[in-house]
DNA sequence: GGCAAATTGACCCATATGTGGGATTGTCGG
DNA sequence: CCGACAATCCCACATATGGGTCAATTTGCC
């Protein structure tokens, strides 16, 4: 049906205006194919694995599946296909649950037609395009919380905890008394405001404070 | 000392001809000024807060500092610069370690002169410049695990252990007896090869189960 | 129909854990 | 010099947790 190495593409988009759009940006640039717009997620879960495009283009706010629940039925079905967000949403859950789910990349709707054909390109080469804000979210969402409420000492604690020591074989690991140990984690407790290892180890992590 | 509106870069590059070269493409570059390329981690360690420039290039193979201890120890004493990795590794340690510490983006150094320039621009922009390869790994990093081992139940207990809940608690939110929640809990512990609550949270979350 | 796996529930027991104290030593800044 | 805080150590007690074992019921699949 396509044209030899053709790319294939699908949108998901709810809006008319801007899905023809797309489509006609996606047709006019060689080398890609743009199969069919979908204007909600009911169609674009039912019909999207047997078109099996290369790649969706994937909105969130939809009028009746979220965005992000297709990705989640889609990708274990379409494991050939790379999905990739272009919505209007960049708030912290919409970002990091779509990435959760699968997503390849996560564009915003400004980015200018120049720019989303050079992401499809990026995408095909082994990238995952994002834009710069999007970009600078996710890197920063890996980076150490600097200034800790934590003693050194109790950050060296917190890392025993994280790797899932207990307390006896972490004062072994520090030289240190067991008596010692459950003290620094009372007080971590008190300042993370928590009250169990299993609680300490979530908020640790979540909160990079390790 | 420096053009207004011009942005300062120091560069750390432990060759001397890459260093060079790299100078000169920046210097090249309207709006960009390279004000010192260091050949080691020391001499970069200790000058960098003096000249506190913009942005650091920073190679992570150096003779004698690791260039990320140099990120860790330099990022909290400049805030206002932003570190960007230039490096051949690309190993899981390098990246995201040095995500962790702070890093602003990370580039190979087979980044082509005109790429390098427009990664530049995107970091001033608001954006986390990063190769193709390096964003795919960061994305994918993120991506739930698809075929657990777990079953539906286990994975809802497992998140329900991730929030910090005891068993009690999971058995009213589930409702089923404690002894149920022991039972899953068990098995989960046997699948994943854990033996308490903290490491059960760490491998969860390590390897992105929920 | 029958088997395997998932889900549910239960018992016992040793140990780990969370919480409430209290105490000593050293360091650092005012 | 003194107060605050970090780091160390100790005691006691109630509860949570992990390990072993067993079994009824449901569900899906051959």
């Amino acid at each position: 049906m396509n044209e030899p190495n053709q790319i294939s593409l699908c949108l998901v988009e709810d809006d008319p205006e801007i899905g023809e759009l797309l489509r006609l940006v996606i047709q006019h640039s060689p080398g890609f194919h743009c199969e069919r717009v979908f204007t909600n997620g009911e169609a674009a879960c039912a019909q999207l694995p047997m078109l099996n495009p290369d790649i969706v283009l994937l909105d969130i706010g939809l009028p009746d599946i979220n965005g992000i629940e297709c990705l989640i039925k889609l990708r274990s079905i379409m494991p050939g296909t790379d999905f990739v967000i272009l919505s209007v949403l960049q708030d912290d859950d919409s970002l990091f649950n779509a990435l959760k789910a699968g997503a390849r990349g996560y564009l915003l709707k400004d980015t200018p037609p120049a720019e989303l054909i050079a992401a499809l390109h990026e995408l095909r080469d082994g990238g995952a395009p994002m834009s710069p804000s999007i970009a600078r979210r996710i890197v920063s969402s890996f980076h150490k919380s600097a200034d800790s409420v934590l003693t050194d000492r109790e950050q060296t604690i917190l890392q025993q905890l994280c790797d899932g020591h207990d307390y006896q074989v972490i004062a072994r690991a520090l030289y240190i008394s067991g008596h010692t140990v459950r003290s620094h984690i009372k007080n971590i407790y008190k300042k993370l405001e928590v009250s169990s290892r299993a609680e300490v180890v979530s908020k640790a992590m979540k909160d990079r404070l390790i």
